[in-house]
DNA sequence: GATGGAAAAAATGAATGCAAAACTGCCGAG
DNA sequence: CTCGGCAGTTTTGCATTCATTTTTTCCATC
């Protein structure tokens, strides 16, 4: 399921060592679940028992309360009233808002990067791009896909702005469990089309037009999200949230 | 949410009964401890013991400390290990990244809105901007700054995204602080600047020019920025970070 | 046999207790 | 007079416990 990248998906039993660990106990278990829920350990809309999970990874409830409540605030998970946690079910419309902030984010982080790229910076994109390019002709799909994420990572840690950082790495995390599953299937079709927005994305940053690449990406993400949410309405039952 | 604008700093005692009773407790507490933490109620840098809060506040210590984490989570306060939670203090850099992050947010509501505004919200918009335009020309810097808030709010909504209007209230309560102080001196220069910026928000907002708004608002944004700075630099003592 | 309700069981929300780490004050050495 | 170390106090982090709400189960009734 998660060979899609590199390392398979965590054990449940080994979340408390899986992620670096945190100085506190509250932090390491954040973490962990946060991992955990990324990776898609649990199903959309799954209830997360505390007490099971409590004596799974070991810990007292006080310290999985607390990381829980962030995991709410980061809106990975939903917390009912008196009656636990679910993990948070991403539907259409969730989707298609998170790709137009994630959007604007890159957009953002385009015309910046332009602005504090140095050169070496854009000859790592450049690696990251023609090995990219390279996977795309040996339809090697996974391993286009972690290249990608780093290219965009890359622009975004060029835009020099740790607010943006931090948000932007939230917000991909929601969309992980997404891109997990609407990357089994392949959208072919969308594959050689991605490769050319990149393309054009590597051009512009090598020549810093800053609005330019601040459109690209704007537009790419607006792709992404169509071919997103393309995958979606094929496949409604894994992502959609059985809201009643 | 926070309020924002209209009462004065809400009093450490009516903390609990202060903002909209949550149902859960932990809820009451995160909106009051946010909403006192925003309206500036206390000094950057600021220690938080909370054993105090909470015979201050009435309430145990488990649901305080969830909502620290919380507050954590969203950048309002920093939890140093075994040493507790301090007030975040905002430095020239993180608020140079939050007005950034904030432009490319504005931008992309902007560029959004433009697609999806009706005529009666366009008017609503209208009237709040020459309301602002009345309180400019009265010198009645206060209305003048809710109102155009308000407006600034009003696009946001107009955007139809739950996500972004969630992101840029979050971002907006971590300025607010710095908005409470920066406001007291009237930069008499900028506010000229940006009541002209204003016209032509609303003129590309009428004309439903979505990649003119877009730029404008961020400009606008940068220009807000460059003042907030201004006005650091001038009061260095009021925001800076007592990092050491 | 199906349905409604009451009691039991389980889970959540909040409070308290306890061990460990940090801060304070004091004292002595240099 | 300043600096470093040590004991006492305070504070934090986590576990445990208590109270309330929800869910389940079982039984009586229709």
């Amino acid at each position: 399921m998660a060979e899609a990248s590199g390392a398979g998906v965590v054990e449940v039993g080994e979340l408390r060592t899986a992620s670096g660990a945190g100085s506190s106990l509250h932090e390491e278990i954040l973490q962990g679940l946060r991992r955990y829920l990324v990776e898609g350990g649990l199903p959309d809309g799954a209830r997360i028992p505390e007490r099971l999970l409590c004596q799974t990874m070991g810990v007292s409830r006080t310290p999985l309360r607390e990381a829980l409540k962030v995991l709410a605030a980061e809106g990975l998970v939903e917390l009912l009233p008196n009656r636990g946690a679910r993990v948070r079910a991403f539907g259409e419309k969730d989707i298609r808002e998170l790709f137009e902030v994630m959007g604007g984010l890159e957009a953002l982080a385009g015309r910046l990067a332009c602005e504090h790229i140095t050169d070496e910076e854009i000859a790592a994109v450049e690696k990251l791009h023609y090995d990219m390019y390279a996977s795309y002709m040996r339809r090697d799909l996974p391993a286009y896909f972690a290249l990608n994420q780093k290219i965009h990572q890359a622009i975004v840690a060029a835009a020099r702005n740790a607010v943006l950082t931090a948000t932007y790495t939230n917000f991909s995390s929601r969309l992980q469990r997404v891109r997990y599953n609407a990357n089994r299937e392949n959208h072919k079709d969308r594959w050689g089309e991605a490769m050319r927005e990149h393309e054009q994305i590597l051009d512009a940053l090598q020549r810093r037009a800053g609005l330019e690449l601040s459109d690209i990406l704007f537009r790419h993400l607006q792709n992404k999200r169509a071919a997103a949410l393309r995958y979606l309405s094929d496949h409604p039952s894994e992502t959609d949230p059985m809201k009643g």
